[in-house]
DNA sequence: CTTCTATTTCTATTATTCTAGAAATAACAG
DNA sequence: CTGTTATTTCTAGAATAATAGAAATAGAAG
C-alpha cells in the first residue's frame, strides 16, 4: 500500500460520522446494511450520509451492491487488514542498526501484532 | 477507546505529511528522532513540522522528551495497538444473530487479527 | 405513464486545515 | 550578558471539508 493511499484511507476513517458508519458496517458483517438503514441508525441527513459513503467507497474501505432500489453497503475487511499491516510493518527496523541495546520496553505490543501478519 | 478519540487519532494519521512523520518514528523505534532530524529527513518547513507534531502529540500518538535543546520524538506503540484493536473488535457481532449462514468469505482476515488481541 | 421509495447530485454556507514566513522563546556555551 | 542552535507561536492566505436543503435520478409497482 502506498503512503498516499494509506493516508487517504486513514483520513476517511478520521471523521466521527464516517467512523460510525464504518463501524456499523463492520458490526453488520457480510450481511451489510442498506443506506436507508444506516440513515435511521445514525440519524444523519441523507445527503450527508451519501457524501460520506462516497468518501469511504472511493478509498475502497466499503463496497456497495444494488438490490433493486436499495443499496447494500459492506465493509471491505481485506483492505482494513492491509491498512493495519501498513501501520505496523517496518516497526523499529532502524533500531537494529543503532546502539541503544539497553531499554526496549514498549516493543512487545507491536511484536505481538507483527507476528500475526498472515495474508499479504 | 472512545469513538471520538479514535477518529481524532485516525484523522491525525490521515495526512500524508503526518503519516510520513509517524512512520519515520515507528521505523526509528525507541531511539526516536529529534525534531531537527525529522525536518531534514522529510524536508518540510520547521513551523509546519512543529504544527504536525503537535497534532500527533495531542492525540497521544507520539511522545516527546527534551534532551537539552533538542526534542526527541517517539511513536507511542501501545496507543497504536489500542487503535488497531478498536478498528477490528466488534467485527461481525451482528451477523451471529442474523440468517445468512452460507457465504462468509472475507472474514478470515479479521478473525486472524481478532484472535491476537492480547493486551487491552 | 404515474407514483412511490431510495438514493444521489447540486448548491451554498460555514468551519476547519495546511502551509510557511516572521517573530518569539528555550536551553545552553562562552 | 551575548551569541547560537533548536523549536514553537503568531499570523495570514489558500485550499479543503462538513453539513444539509432542494432538486434530480434510479428502479420497481400499478
Amino acid at each position: 500500500m502506498k503512503i498516499d493511499d494509506a493516508a487517504a484511507r486513514l483520513e476517511a476513517l478520521g471523521n466521527p460520522t464516517r467512523l460510525k458508519i464504518y463501524r456499523a458496517l463492520v458490526r453488520a458483517g457480510d450481511n451489510g446494511l442498506s443506506v436507508g438503514r444506516l440513515q435511521t441508525r445514525l440519524d444523519v441527513a441523507a445527503s450527508t450520509l451519501s457524501h460520506h459513503l462516497k468518501t469511504l467507497l472511493v478509498v475502497g474501505l466499503i463496497t456497495q451492491e444494488r438490490q433493486a432500489t436499495t443499496l447494500i453497503c459492506r465493509a471491505n475487511y481485506g483492505l482494513m487488514q492491509g491498512l493495519i499491516e501498513f501501520l505496523v510493518d517496518e516497526c523499529c527496523v532502524e533500531t537494529i542498526c543503532a546502539p541503544a541495546p539497553s531499554k526496549m520496553p514498549s516493543q512487545s505490543a507491536i511484536v505481538v501484532l507483527k507476528g500475526k501478519g498472515t495474508s499479504r
